[in-house]
DNA sequence: CAGCATCCAGCTTGATACTG
DNA sequence: CAGTATCAAGCTGGATGCTG
């Protein structure tokens, strides 16, 4: 559309994350922040009981997987269904619009695990031309 | 391929974000970091030099833009290239593989920002349901 | 201009203990 | 099981000052 493709053809939209007080900065942290990236990618095969999510990502803690649910939950990406039983149960799954960011995320997740052998050699590379610090 | 499609089907590379000390996931939090991906996206239209991302990226600091360059210059993603002129003229720009990297971060960032009414909505929804706290 | 070195406030995080 | 509450520790990141 537009020949002189420069560096930055502005969006329509009225959101930037390059604009630090932009809410779409946060929600971007949200989705690509530690563990919500993770969190989402892991419920894109179906719905997860909380302990199973916590099994799946290695590392999270109670603490931090249970805030991540939460402002998923709050920006519209993640559904709760909570069963009043005893034992309580609980299900986490996608919503469409987070179903939709899990795929780019997973997109993103894909083609980087499938680099990562040159992501590796660059990394020796750079190290090795400044071993002597 | 697999009619059971279940949740997880593993990937063909030996490298997962799910597990803790797997490089893939220290990569993953480079591009996708607070300041990571919001620079590689920056350097999508060409090269900038050091005080221009920074201007572009509202918000960094001196510091933590350096950092963040050299992370992703570590990683293969980001080329470095130093004029030795007085005053100094550094420019930075993408390797083949950041500029992939970017394309599916700028994916990302894209389809977020022309949702944000929805996220914003939702979070409405979710704060009014527990407004009383 | 393009940084590095240092300092340190404060936010994030992980452990631990507790509740329904 | 599915969390919440609390607390200490450590890392993040901003401010400042300096170099080439």
């Amino acid at each position: 559309m537009d020949s002189t493709q420069e560096r930055t053809e502005e969006q329509n939209y009225p959101y930037s994350v390059f604009a630090k007080a932009c809410p779409s900065r946060a929600t971007l942290e949200h989705i690509t922040g530690r563990w919500g990236g993770l969190t989402l990618c892991a419920l894109q095969g179906g719905s997860l009981r909380f302990n199973e999510l916590r099994r799946r990502i290695d590392g999270v803690s109670e603490k931090m997987l249970s805030q991540t649910l939460h402002q998923l939950e709050r920006d519209g990406l993640v559904l709760r269904d909570a069963q009043p039983t005893n034992p309580p149960r609980v299900d986490y799954e996608l919503t469409p619009l987070g179903r939709a960011v899990a795929e780019h995320l997973k997109g993103l997740v894909d083609f980087m695990e499938s680099r990562m052998d040159d992501v590796l050699a660059a990394r020796t590379r750079y190290d090795e031309t400044r071993d002597g610090r």
